[in-house]
DNA sequence: TCCAGGGCATAACGCCGTTCTCGTTTTCGG
DNA sequence: CCGAAAACGAGAACGGCGTTATGCCCTGGA
């Protein structure tokens, strides 16, 4: 998938010839060409994951709103799996890109993360309310697939969420460095931990809802980073 | 379903007849008999599903393996889904029964919590040191359809946990009488909280594999059994 | 003895992911 | 502009699996 595949294990220098040029050219028209394609079957598929009946929606499906063909799709993609992880990747890419703007308004520190643990939670968590753009909301769609994916191909799993994690594992630094978090607590771990359990707090708000109801995602988001912050513990 | 759906409608006062002895002592025959069958085919599924390759069996393996018929799976089961919740219920209530066993030798309060949430953690930890019942053991392979039916059908995922919940909300009620909780900390949701946070880290522990990489259960246990309790931030 | 019901084996149906075939269109070097 | 090669579209076909339907056997009670 890479662009510079051209050298096939020689190491060579970067002579820039106008023959290789026009290797490159010629095969970066056919790849611009393969990736509208590929594009446009991603498209369909996130018109169809954020369509109310989402999920579960048919390769068929896929192939007839991208205006293309079986073929193409299995000429582009090994299986409906790769399509999913394609899937998952840019709306895990998207998602961290959103919030790093989001983010990026709040100063450094506990303001910061804070901020961004609650924006994580409000877009995992299921509802009518989402101006998010299309890439970002699939996210939400993909909980379940997320869980799959983290259980039967972790190696998959984690090159995924790598922007998301380094995202919080930066954040989580900054506010280290403002002295605001325990330093005793295992870096790179921390920010998986914290992720999991926002995203799956958030799919699934409803575990005890035989005890306790809520609709109101704000005040469950607050609550969760006030759990995640403080801890359970009475103070001494 | 139920055994007593005799009267069908008509208010009757409870007149034991012989006639009803007759009918209920032979439809109670008859439902021992369907339990049993019934017994057949979940124990047929709790093998295959704890059996390496196990969460995606197919319908006919469980007919198979419990030398029964396909006829009768779908005269016992409305289809798939609901023998996978019946599963999911049995496995969820003898793993809060383990829990209670297991929890009863710690002392109320603190210790008991913490018992708890390490135990639990084992539990739902992938791995191969196991010897926990095979029904426990079960709960593990079900995390995917933990999610899904936490997603797709909240209603019955919020029944299914019930044991698991009230158990985990008791042990708390119990360190909050203790003193050793926050007492601003909604009661019933920090059950459901916290069961998930352990549940689906353990499930899912490699999502920062790129960061930091584990193989002791133990360990991972204690420490989100921190962070569950003490939180991130720094102590003031 | 008879017969009705429960149960087994198996075929059949529909959905869906995947592969294959055939005929057409597009691309690209010369 | 041409011709070969690759890409593409439309749709049939295959296989797995959940689900339903059919036909036969075996038992147990009147």
């Amino acid at each position: 998938m890479s662009a510079d595949d051209a050298a096939p294990g020689q190491p060579r220098a970067e002579v820039t010839s106008w023959r290789e040029l026009a290797v490159a050219r010629s095969l970066d028209s056919a790849r611009v060409r393969a990736e509208k394609r590929v594009q446009r079957f991603l498209d369909a598929a996130v018109e169809l994951i954020n369509s109310e009946r989402g999920r579960d929606f048919t390769v068929q499906e896929v192939v007839e709103r991208s205006g293309q063909s079986l073929r193409s799709f299995y000429q582009y993609f090994t299986g409906k799996h790769e399509l999913l992880l394609a899937l998952f990747e840019d709306a895990v890419r998207a998602t961290s890109e959103h919030l790093e703007e989001v983010v990026a308004a709040e100063e450094p520190g506990l303001p910061r993360l804070h901020r961004c643990v609650v924006e994580y939670y409000k877009i995992c968590r299921p509802g009518p309310k989402g101006q998010a753009p299309e890439t970002v909301a699939a996210l939400r769609a993909m909980g379940e697939f997320a869980q799959q994916l983290l259980t039967e191909h972790p190696k998959e799993a984690a090159t995924a969420f790598v922007p998301l994690v380094t995202l919080f594992d930066r954040v989580l630094g900054e506010a280290a460095d403002a002295g605001a978090i325990r330093p005793d607590l295992t870096r790179g771990r921390l920010a998986g931990v914290v992720l999991q359990a926002i995203m799956f707090n958030a799919f699934a708000t409803t575990i005890s809802s035989t005890l306790v109801r809520s609709d109101d995602a704000a005040a469950d988001a607050e609550e969760l980073w006030d759990l995640l912050l403080n801890g359970m513990a009475r103070r001494s």
